[in-house]
RNA sequence: GGGCGAUUAGCUCAGUUGGUUAGAGCACCUGCCUUACAAGCAGGGGGUCGCAGGUUCGAGUCCUGCAUCGCCCA
């Protein structure tokens, strides 16, 4: 034993094993998947990290969810197969590259040139990947990293292209103009998803256009307000309501029922609005009568400073009960005046370069930056007197996501995919439970996103991605465009399996060739042609990642046979850029869903609620919480956290490098270059050192504290695996008779198998922070604090020891495989160490054939060992165990001093309690001298303790603190006849013993009498204390 | 403006179909280095379950309204 206690250390060290575990099992295939028609497949397509940067905590949580669900399932006998990868992230990647080619060597991209700059990022992605990759293999996922698959690679090209040509070829593919989100910065169009909103100080500038040829009683200038002056010179018209008096009633009616059902403090609010409508009415209304007329006859305005000619048109988007009534329209540059354009056939003038530089349809102004011709055109129009009032506005911008600049809404040529029917498809799939949405609540948000059934555009202007397939020519005219159209049918003969195309009103023509075909592309752009030079939305590659690296549009026995994969685990921001992407492509590509369920995980947020980031400092690495408490505790740590609901807290410390210290970050300090030590007080350095001096010192890791728990557990299951081994000597397995068993073992027995039931049941339900509960509980609680101590003197007795070998190591072997999921290193290490005690270490003496734990068998729970009177019945001796320990506790006794106690109890409960009597003695050091019936013979009156029926009371002699005793008896009883008098009014309340449930009042009704019984015994136990006392 | 979520101990969170005295970890207090584990053991203190109504014999749990915070959409 002792030779054991020194080659197992009492700390499991992951610093070593961790990689060593997880190269061996890479070394003998454990993670390789294999077409295997015999067995069930089981598999998870990876949300591929894209190649920006390294991986976050949200990464960790995501894979560590994955791997859970794979590893579980690898071990119930699926051919699992977990699809690794990366994903190209096209803008974000070029951006990033971008940004450093700006910082070290001054460069943009245009100085590099297309081909030079795509190569940087080529080196960056292989960088990154590795990284990546790397970073997955130390969290322990069991990818088949064979297959590791890149959203760009050849493979995955090769599906794009198909796709894209399919959904041209059916007309699903289409360019228009449209009035796209420009990011001046990085010159290019960005989705809606990649904007976001902030609310800037800004001014609101009022303007005077003059009205030409005025007729008499009509103004001679129109006032309109505008917070972009710039735009100005892109206006087309200014548009004012219709019927601004229907308008204006319909606005105060609304007001009106407002205000009915507002709640008082409103309503003052609400009121003032009411009488400035009516004010208005008086103020503005003629006016805008007047101006609705002018519209009609089609009156024109001057643009002033281009001296354009505009038009007054009457429209909708003008609100009379605003400004001055009359909005300036300005298609080309603002969403909804791009929709009035639409409607009122307006010209459309884009008076931006891509580089958000004025262009030449700004006359004067062209060549200016957007804040340069701001300026002039206001001090323009001042000087001409057409500049009215300026006010002061908050002003809600959009921003680009990736370079943080203010998007110019900007009319451009966009490709889009037609929505239409693939959205319905996809809306389908998931309203008729083709694929289930785990939480319910998020397929509500994935079916109102899809229903808009908004087109969706796919081009970008980067030079990172899939290039655009497509080849296109402008002829002199329609019919010379119709003529070759014409030409290319007949070549081809009705096929356009190799090349498709179309006609885009009015004079040019795309074609777009299917495949990677040099020899056809040098041939179209021999006649003419040209690619164009966009590249895909990312989106568009990663919604085939379910089908593409399973080698679609091939065929492979792959897809046939995982495909549709089992479920993907995700979080909730790509429910609708890509989730529901990858379903309709899907359908569209193969012809059915990608996955059958969808689990969508919680956010992990920092202490104050914030998401964390790099930006702020918030950002937990993944790489420090494993360098400080290792893989397994992330893991569990983070499956812990896993429950249903949308966000989870963590909050955030710097870990001190002098002294080990947690400093609780705050929104102060995570912005500081360098921190002093609260304990040690001496300094460190964040992630923001930027000076020299800063940076000489060492760097303080921000971690959580939320991972302890998950370390001290595994600790608490290395040590207890530890004890069972150095006490497994000797052991030889044999046929055990479970019935014969004492209480402890069928106790044991019976909670192992129901907690293997719940926790199989919980992670296949995605329950991860449940399960991890269920087991933490059982391991600690119930494995350790009971199980374990009790075994201590029976391992002793060499009548007692060999079964009790046996059930401990049953319990552990069980326990380890549950666990595995979750703590993967840790599990497998005790798993080796164990095999040196021979294969067979469960209960029914069948031998382990697996060598690893990761390719060993699920437990399945055996439902003939719960047993809940047992259960029952162990719940009596803890009772007792915690009376007796409580009373030490409270009376101070020396440790090693023995005491003795009776039990007051009915007789069966003293049959139970019998064979009981040495563990009362090794774990509460109490010597039971006895049991059943009535005591009252000691000198002293003991302490008592009135539990579950029965009346622990303990010899203290000597000990005794009678006065203490008396106080607590006294507080005990007041809580008691306070208890009891809550039951009695409930019992006498009729409508209560009338309805609830017979069950509901027997159980009252028992609730009452133990008290009661209760309360008997504390008074006498008092009378006995105090007459002591005298 | 619409949708979703959260609000329970000092902190972070559990709490099943409504049913005894609402739980855990951390932190705190007391006592222990008891040969598996001090990252541990034993014991203890601490909660008007955001607010106001309602349904019910009974509400942390169901319904309505409100407040605060967060996320998403327009």
């Amino acid at each position: 034993m002792t030779d054991l206690s020194d080659q197992i250390p009492n700390r499991f060290d992951y610093q070593s094993s961790s990689q060593k575990i997880y190269e061996a099992w890479e070394r003998d295939g454990c993670f390789q998947a294999k077409v295997d028609k015999n067995r069930q497949p089981f598999s998870i397509v990876i949300p591929p990290p894209n190649v920006t940067g390294a991986l976050h905590l949200g990464h960790a949580l995501n894979n560590t969810l994955q791997d859970i669900q794979i590893r579980m399932r690898r071990m119930q006998g699926f051919q699992t197969l977990w699809m690794p990868g990366t994903d190209h992230a096209g803008i974000a990647t070029q951006a990033v590259v971008e940004r450093r080619l700006k910082e070290d060597e001054n460069l943009t991209r245009h100085d590099l040139g297309r081909e030079k700059l795509v190569e940087r990022i080529w080196k960056w992605k292989a960088e990154y990947e590795t990284r990546i990759l790397n970073q997955l293999r130390r969290l322990g996922c069991s990818c088949d990293w064979e297959r590791t698959r890149f959203t760009l690679d050849d493979v995955c090209a090769r599906a794009v292209r198909e796709t894209f040509a399919d959904l041209f070829s059916k007309g699903l593919i289409f360019r228009g103009k449209r009035l796209v989100n420009w990011d001046t910065y990085l010159q290019t169009a960005v989705s809606d998803d990649e904007v976001f909103h902030e609310t800037v100080k800004g001014h609101f500038w009022h303007f005077h256009y003059p009205v030409i040829d005025p007729q008499a009683g009509e103004p001679t200038h129109i006032t309109i307000a505008t917070t972009r002056p710039e735009t100005m010179l892109g206006d087309t018209a200014v548009a004012v309501h219709p019927d601004p008096s229907a308008a204006m009633h319909a606005v105060e009616e609304q007001l009106q029922q407002r205000l009915a059902k507002a709640p008082s403090k409103e309503k003052a609010g609400i009121q003032l609005q009411i009488d400035a409508i009516r004010l208005r009415r008086e103020t503005h209304l003629p006016l805008l009568k007047t101006l609705a007329d002018m519209a009609h006859r089609g009156a024109k305005l001057r643009l002033p400073l281009l001296d354009r000619e505009i038009a007054l048109i009457a429209d909708e988007w003008a609100k009379p009960e605003l400004g001055s009534g009359c909005v300036k329209i300005t298609p080309a540059h603002d969403p909804n005046d791009y929709e009035v354009g639409l409607r009122c056939n307006l010209p459309m003038i884009n008076i931006l370069n891509p580089d958000g530089t004025l262009n030449d349809q700004a006359g004067p102004y062209t060549g200016l930056t957007i804040q340069q011709a701001r300026k002039r055109v206001v001090d323009d129009l001042d000087e001409l007197g057409l500049l009215g009032e300026v006010e002061n506005r908050e002003i809600d911008l959009a921003h680009s996501d990736r370079s943080k600049t203010a998007i110019e809404p900007f009319l451009a040529d966009q490709w889009f995919v037609k929505m239409d029917q693939l959205a319905q498809n996809a809306m389908d799939a998931v309203s008729d439970g083709r694929i289930k949405i785990i939480p319910e609540r998020y397929a509500k948000g994935y079916l109102d996103w899809l229903s808009e059934k908004r087109d969706w555009p796919v081009g970008r202007q980067l030079w990172w991605g899939h290039q655009i397939p497509i080849w296109t020519k402008q002829f002199q005219s329609a019919s010379e465009a119709e003529k070759e159209l014409g030409r290319l049918r007949e070549l081809l003969g009705g096929d356009q399996s190799a090349l498709s195309f179309q006609r885009e009103e009015p004079d040019i023509v795309h074609v777009c060739i299917r495949s990677d075909d040099k020899a056809l592309e040098t041939q179209v752009e021999a006649e003419g042609y040209v690619r164009q030079e966009d590249v895909l939305d990312t989106w568009f590659s990663s919604a085939l990642w379910p089908h593409s690296t399973l080698g679609w549009p091939e065929q492979t026995e792959e897809l046939e046979y995982f495909y549709p994969t089992s479920t993907l685990i995700t979080s909730r921001d790509i429910i609708t850029l890509w989730v529901a992407r990858m379903v309709l492509m899907g359908l569209n590509n193969v012809g059915d869903i990608p996955f059958r369920e969808v689990y969508i995980h919680p956010k992990i947020l920092d202490g104050y609620g914030e998401t964390m980031s790099k930006s702020k400092g918030n950002g937990v690495d993944p790489l420090d919480v494993m360098d400080k408490f290792g893989p397994d505790a992330l893991r569990f740590g983070l499956a812990w956290l896993a429950a249903e609901t949308q966000d989870v807290r963590m909050p955030v410390q710097f870990e001190c490098p002098h002294c080990q210290a947690a400093i609780n970050q705050t929104k102060k300090n995570r912005q500081q270059a360098t921190i002093e030590c609260s304990e040690c007080k001496q300094h460190f350095s964040t992630q923001w050192a930027t000076e020299t001096a800063d940076k000489a010192l060492p760097r303080g890791a921000v971690i959580s504290e939320r991972f302890e728990l998950a370390r001290n557990f595994s600790n608490k299951l290395w040590n207890a695996a530890r004890f069972v081994m150095l006490n497994l000597e000797g052991f030889e397995p044999r046929q055990l008779d479970i019935p014969g068993l004492p209480l402890e073992d069928r106790w044991i027995l019976s909670r192992l198998s129901t907690t293997t039931e719940k926790f199989t049941q919980a992670v296949e339900a995605y329950r991860y922070s449940e399960a991890a509960r269920i087991v933490y509980d059982f391991a600690w609680d119930e494995f350790c604090s009971y199980y374990v101590e009790m075994a201590k003197p029976r391992l002793q007795d060499p009548e007692n020891c060999g079964a009790t070998q046996q059930v401990l190591a049953h319990t552990l072997d069980q326990l380890l495989r549950l666990l595995h999921p979750m703590i993967p290193f840790i599990t497998e290490a005790i798993w080796q160490e164990l095999a040196r005690f021979g294969s067979i270490r469960n209960l029914s003496g069948q031998a382990e054939e697996s060598p690893w734990l990761m390719k060993s068998s699920w437990p399945i729970a055996d439902k003939s060992l719960q047993d809940g009177l047992i259960e029952q019945q162990f719940a009596s001796f803890v009772s007792v165990l915690s009376a007796l320990r409580e009373i030490r506790s409270r009376q101070n006794l020396p440790p090693k001093e023995e005491v003795s106690f009776t039990v007051d109890c009915e007789p069966e409960i003293a049959a139970l309690l019998e064979p009981m009597q040495p563990y009362f003695l090794s774990l509460a050091r109490a010597r039971c001298v006895g049991i059943g019936k009535s005591f009252d013979n000691l000198e002293v009156p003991p302490a008592q303790i009135s539990v579950d029926g029965m009346d622990v009371s303990v010899d203290l002699g000597k000990f005794i603190d009678v006065e203490a005793e008396i106080t607590r008896n006294e507080k005990l009883l007041e809580n008691l006849l306070k208890q009891i008098a809550g039951k009695q009014s409930k019992l006498a309340n009729e409508n209560f013993v009338k309805r609830a449930p017979v069950e509901v009042v027997e159980k009252e009704r028992a609730g009452l009498e133990e008290l009661q019984q209760q309360h008997a015994s504390v008074t006498n136990a008092l009378e006995r204390l105090r007459s002591a006392d005298r």
